[in-house]
DNA sequence: ATTTTAATTGCAAGCCTTTACATTATGTTT
DNA sequence: AAACATAATGTAAAGGCTTGCAATTAAAAT
C-alpha cells in the first residue's frame, strides 16, 4: 500500500512548524535556528520527502536547470566540454538537460524549443549561426543563453570561445612555411556551421598570404565519422597531382584519413601530411600521433557555466571571452618529399 | 519594457476560447475543432507562448524528463551510449537530465537525489551496487530506474546490460588458450564498483578453469585514465618475471598500457599482449589495435530508454535483457613468444 | 526590569496548467 | 421535426511550494 509521496505540509507536521519554515531550512538553512532545523531535517530524511520539483518551479519562477544543445556526444571534444560544464554547474547547485541535434539545425531549434520548454532557465549553445527566429524567441522567453565553440569579433550576444577562423588560418601558415603547396580539405558541409565555415576562410586567409587562391583547396564536404574521412581522403589522393597536405575539419575526420593512408599503403607524413582539429585522445592515440588544434574544451565549459550562472544571477555579463587554442605539432605534419609548387 | 512571458491565459483571452481549449489544442490538438486551434496555434505562434514548465508538471504530475546518472561523459563509451539513450528518448517526446559523479558512489547519491528533486520521472543509473538507502528512498518516491551496463542473473530489479563477469572469463580463457599463464591486470578499485568486480571475478574463473588461482593474479588498482594505464603498466613491467598478458579493466587504461609499452621499446604482442575492454574508437585507432570486449552500448541506450518509457506508461517492465558482448581479436593480443608456466 | 534590536517563525496569497465534469453546439436517425 | 448521440468547449478546483509581510520570541542594551 504505497501512500503518496510525502509534501512539505507532511514535514510541516511531523516536526511541528510552519510550511514556511521548512522551506526555509531546505532553501536558506541559516534562516533558521539550529535546533529547528536540525528537528526539520531529521524529519525530511525521515519521511525521504523530497521537494516536488513543479511546485517549487512554479512558486520560484526558476527550475535551477540549465540546457545544453550539442551536435552529438558521439565526439568526445563535446562530451568532454559538457563534462566540465556539469562539473561546474553543480558547484552552483544547477543541474544540466541535455539534447543533441546531429549536426541538424532543424533538429536543434526544436530540441532549443524542448529545452525552455522543459524549463532550463539558461541555455549553451554551440556556434553562433542559427535561426533569427530561434534568437528571437529566446529573448521573447527572457531566456539568456551563451555561445560556445566560437569567437567572432563581429558577434555581439555573449559568447565563449576561440577564433575558429584564426587558428586554422595559424595551421595552414604552418603548413605552408613547411613547404606545401598542394593543399586539400576535408569539411563538414559549411551550411549552418559557422564553426566549418571559419575553418575554411582560416585556411583561405592562409594561402592568400602564400599567393594560393580559394580554387587552388579542393575540398570533399561529408559528415562527421572516421569512415567518412577515410573515404573522403581516398577520393582526395585519386587526383592527379596528389595533395600533400589533407586539412581536415575535425580530429575524427582525419584519423579516418589516417587509416585510410595505412590502408593506401601512402605514408604519412612521407608521402602526405594530415591534420586535425580539436585534440582530443583520438589524436594522441593515432599512429603517426596528430597534428591538430587543441580546442581549451574544459576551460570553455566551465567558464560558459559561469557565464551563465552570472547571466542568471545578475543579469549582465561583462564580455566574451576569446580563449586560445593553440596548434599542437605531432608526427602527422611534416615538409613534403620534395617541395612543390 | 519587458512586459512578463505570456500564459495560457494572454493565448486564451486572444484567441477569444478558454484556457482548457487552449491547453488541449497544444496536448490532443485531436480534440478541437480544426477552426478553433488553427486561430489558437496562430496566437500561441503570435505571442511567442510557451507552457510554463512547473505549472505543467504540477498539474500533470510529470515532466516527461529521464534523469541519467553515469561516471563520466569523458569516456566514450558512456557519452556514447548516453547519445543513443537521448536519442530514443527524443522520439518518444522525452528529455534527458544528465548527472556524473566521477566514479564517486557519494557523489553519484547526490546526483540521484538532485535529479528526483529536478523533477525526473525516471532514472537511468550504471551499475548495480549502491547504498540500500538509496534504493529505498527510490521507491519511496515511486521513482522507476533501469539498472545498465551491467547484467546479473542474481540481480532482479529492472536492468538491460551484458555479463560483465562471463565476458571478461571468455576473454581471459582465450589468453590462456593462446598459452599465457604469467597474468596481470590493471583494475578500477572493485570497492562500490560491480562492473569492474565482476570482470575481476570473471578473470579468476577462468584461471581456475587452467589451475591457477586467484593469488597469481598481480593487481594494480588506479583510477580510469591514460596516464594512470601507463603508470600501472610500467609498474606490473618491473615483476620479475613480467606478465605476458596484461588484462586492463577498460579500454582507456589498456590505451594507456600500449603507449607505456612503445615508450618502454616492449613489444605488443610480442613480449606482451594487452586486452581492452569496452570497444570505443581508441581500440582500433590504437597501434597495434586492440583487441578488447565490445559492449553494445548503442543498443543499451536504446533499450534502456525503452524500458523505462514502458514502466513509465504501463507501470511493468517484462524481464532484464541479457545482451552480448562479444570479443574483437586485434593485433594486441597474440601468443607468448615462448609459452611459459 | 524595561526598552530596543535582531533573530525566528507563521500566515496566506499567488504561481500556471491540467482535467473531471458540466454545458452547449453539431450532426444523425427515425 | 423531434429525439438522441457525439463533438466541442467552458467552468473551476486542485496541485505543493516560495515569499512578502506580520507576529512572536530571544538577545542586547540601558
Amino acid at each position: 500500500m504505497l501512500r503518496s509521496t510525502p509534501t512539505l505540509y507532511d514535514v510541516a507536521a511531523k516536526s511541528g512548524v510552519s510550511t514556511a519554515t521548512v522551506s526555509r531550512c531546505l532553501n536558506f538553512p541559516d534562516q533558521v535556528a539550529e535546533k529547528t532545523r536540525k528537528k526539520v531535517m531529521s524529519v525530511v530524511a525521515d519521511l525521504g520527502y523530497s521537494p516536488n520539483f513543479g511546485a517549487r518551479a512554479m512558486a520560484s519562477k526558476r527550475t535551477n536547470t540549465i540546457g545544453a544543445i550539442i551536435p552529438t556526444m558521439e565526439n568526445a571534444i563535446f562530451a568532454r566540454g559538457l563534462e566540465a560544464f556539469q562539473q561546474e554547474l553543480l558547484a552552483s547547485g544547477f543541474t544540466l538537460l541535455v539534447a543533441s541535434t546531429g549536426y541538424e539545425s532543424n533538429v536543434e531549434e526544436e530540441q532549443i524549443r524542448a529545452l525552455v520548454a522543459r524549463g532550463a532557465d539558461a541555455l549553451f549553445l554551440i556556434g553562433h549561426e542559427r535561426a533569427p527566429a530561434i534568437y528571437k524567441f529566446l529573448e521573447a522567453q527572457d531566456i539568456p543563453f551563451v555561445v560556445t565553440w566560437a569567437f567572432d569579433p563581429r558577434e555581439t550576444r555573449p559568447s565563449i570561445g576561440f577564433n575558429n577562423r584564426k587558428c586554422m588560418a595559424a595551421l595552414a601558415r604552418r603548413v605552408m612555411e613547411l613547404g606545401h603547396r598542394r593543399l586539400a580539405l576535408i569539411s563538414a558541409d559549411v551550411t549552418m556551421n559557422d564553426r566549418a565555415r571559419e575553418r575554411l576562410h582560416g585556411i583561405h586567409d592562409a594561402m592568400a598570404d602564400f599567393g594560393l587562391k580559394p580554387g587552388d583547396l579542393p575540398i570533399v564536404d561529408t559528415s562527421y565519422s572516421i569512415e567518412n574521412g577515410a573515404t573522403a581522403f581516398r577520393q582526395l589522393m585519386q587526383r592527379a597531382p596528389p595533395p600533400t597536405a589533407v586539412f581536415c575539419g575535425n580530429d575524427v575526420l582525419a584519423v579516418g584519413a589516417l587509416r585510410a593512408a595505412r590502408e593506401m599503403g601512402v605514408d604519412v607524413p612521407g608521402a602526405v601530411s594530415i591534420t586535425g582539429f580539436d585534440d582530443i585522445e583520438l589524436a594522441q592515440v593515432a599512429y603517426p600521433a596528430l597534428t591538430t588544434v587543441h580546442v581549451p574544451h574544459r576551460e570553455m565549459g566551465r567558464m560558459a557555466a559561469r557565464i551563465l550562472i552570472r547571466l542568471l544571477q545578475k543579469g549582465t555579463f561583462d564580455q566574451s571571452i576569446e580563449l586560445k587554442a593553440d596548434i599542437r605539432m605531432r608526427d602527422s605534419l611534416a615538409a613534403p618529399a620534395s617541395p612543390t609548387s
